[in-house]
DNA sequence: CAGCGATTTGGGAACGCTCCCATCCAACCT
DNA sequence: AGGTTGGATGGGAGCGTTCCCAAATCGCTG
């Protein structure tokens, strides 16, 4: 009995086998399985109870073979070698993003894309159809990976303000700019009148945000010391730009730094200069990394919702392959400024 | 002539329409794609042209469905909730996952996983032949889920001695015990004689490990005092394993943690006691993750390859796809002690 | 009770590929 | 020269779905 027919190894029950479970037509079953309305409460019930029975499942690659959809969403993470300035986000967009997901049939692909070959892969992945829509966390705001992805018609959904932005690739992004506006206003109220700042690279627009953010709450404000030093997110460069900072006025009583790891730098280069922190001077990081928590003294930094980013993110892939047409604004999500020792 | 039949949306090229163009059959231009040898160097030739012109590249549906293989492979990363532990491997070995996946026509999924319903939904996974193998990065090493992987057939590879090793799954890890000892023998070297340690949870390999490490490097020195306090990874509990320790031996001269955190956590402790680092006391951390670069002073830390070990992650899946029976030796991948400023 | 629209059902025809078997042909052996 | 061998090739038969159209059934209405 069981077994009959040149079965293969895996004994997994088709749409076929569930029909004459259920003495419905293959028609029937398919309906069911695919939640469409136009079947009987009788047949229903059948259907779903040989699919428990039988333990059925779809095989997908038969439904993409035919549907040419893939039920597979890409995430591309374009970075450029080891820019620790990816790592912090990271795994916690990757869990917000999943999180979203397991709620849809979707699966999750993953692809590491730095270089251009690994670029043209990602092309060909979309353009034959192995992947329905790609999400892009990419550190370089100039890539034009989104831009090529569009024109091969696949919906696309990014992490971070492109630079050159067309307005036409859906993005979510943290308010860099009020987060910087709010750290910097925070550093004000305590009284701190020589505020320097230091900067991302100009080429991301994490980085140009936070400036602006910098010199809007500093805007009008009368007797005020403002100070800009440039770094890369990186903490070496935090670090000499923190000593630059002091040698053009070694009065400065605080600094916003554009990044954790920046700010750590100073805060080496305050120690080493003899200057106390909080007391002499007043730092503030951006993004409340696992490094904020780890400093001496503690971080007080501004706070991106990464994970809820990697939700907004899926959900904004996820609306377009619903509605292809779907025009879908950016995703503006708040900062938030967690308060430790340094500020 | 171009577009005759009902042409779905997508113009992808098919078998059938390169075998046109090369003007062979469909069963020798599949012979060329799956680099089968019995095909004329003519033939190879005239195929190649044709799927270079018309830009052809397999569907993998079709491919799956007839080959009941998916080329699909699957990263669960089992963490429970947000456990700090995780962050700074999770990016690298990614990375070294997908260098070594890159060469290879597998496709990388990925799934996290920490309720039991996502576990069966991974089971689900495999059993329906969604995906060939498992790759598994977990943090409680009593997870059940590679047995059972196992149990339904499918390939798994662990990152991570599992505590309860059957010997039955292949895993790769960093070789902790020695990392451990050499950090200690180091501190011995240094001329330090009275070492703590500040532990990892019991439940974890890792843990255990660097435990022994510590133990065995010690081992038959005389005029040693030796000090171990539990902690559990976190920053947190390193900072009050470091007090009590403070407590018990106010005269100890270095500390051996076993996570940077950790460290950290000590770091802080010992600056509130006053103590100096390294003068008074000589810290080292493992991991070597981001933080070692920015704590004050810098700390000297064991480092594990992690982005080797995502790609000896996927050889080891990779090995047994090719060989169902290969029986597979744990792989353990050296340590280094990165010298900084801390001891 | 015939007639008719609406609802539900059945099953053929792809989707694009690999597998396998039959066929073909050239070279080689006796 | 006939027979044999073996490599290269062609093409049919699925793989498990979804889609779609035709057929069946049902419930009313006139």
């Amino acid at each position: 009995m069981a077994g009959k027919g040149r079965s293969r190894a895996s004994g997994r029950p088709t749409l076929e086998q569930v029909a004459v479970e259920a003495n419905v037509s293959r028609g029937t079953a398919s309906r069911v399985v695919n939640g469409s309305l136009e079947v009987s409460p009788y047949a229903l019930k059948a259907v779903r109870d040989a699919i428990r029975k039988l333990g059925y499942v779809p095989n997908q690659a038969a439904r993409s073979l035919v549907t040419q959809r893939s039920d597979t969403v890409l995430l591309v993470v374009s970075e450029s070698e080891d820019r620790v300035f990816g790592e912090p986000f990271f795994a916690s967009i990757v869990r917000g993003l999943s999180q979203e997901l397991s709620s849809t049939p979707l699966q999750l692909n993953l692809m590491m894309a730095s270089t251009a070959r690994q670029h043209d892969r990602v092309e060909q992945l979309v353009r034959n159809g192995h992947v329905d829509g790609v999400m892009l966390i990419s550190l370089h705001g100039d890539d034009p990976l989104p831009q090529n992805l569009l024109a091969a018609g696949a919906p696309v959904a990014l992490i971070g303000r492109p630079v050159a932005d067309g307005g036409a690739v859906p993005y979510v992004d943290a308010d860099n700019e009020s987060g910087a506006r709010a750290a910097t206003e925070y550093l004000y109220q305590q009284g701190r009148r020589r505020i320097a700042t230091i900067t991302g690279p100009r080429d991301m627009a994490a980085g140009l945000d936070r400036l602006s953010g910098y010199r809007a709450a500093l805007r009008g404000k009368r007797g005020v010391t403002r100070l800009v030093a440039r770094g890369d997110f990186g903490q070496a460069s935090g670090e000499s730009a923190m000593r630059e900072l002091l040698a053009k006025d070694p009065k400065l009583d605080a600094v916003f730094a554009a990044s954790d790891p920046m700010a750590a730098g100073a805060l080496r280069a305050l120690w080493a200069a003899g200057r106390r922190v909080p007391d002499d001077v007043a730092v503030i990081g951006f993004d409340d990394s696992e490094l904020a928590r780890n400093t001496n003294p503690l971080l007080t930094s501004v706070s991106q919702p990464t994970q809820r980013m990697g939700r907004k993110l899926a959900e904004l892939l996820i609306t377009q392959l619903r509605d292809p047409d779907a025009k879908l604004a950016p995703v503006i999500l708040p900062t938030e400024l967690v308060r430790r020792e340094s500020a």
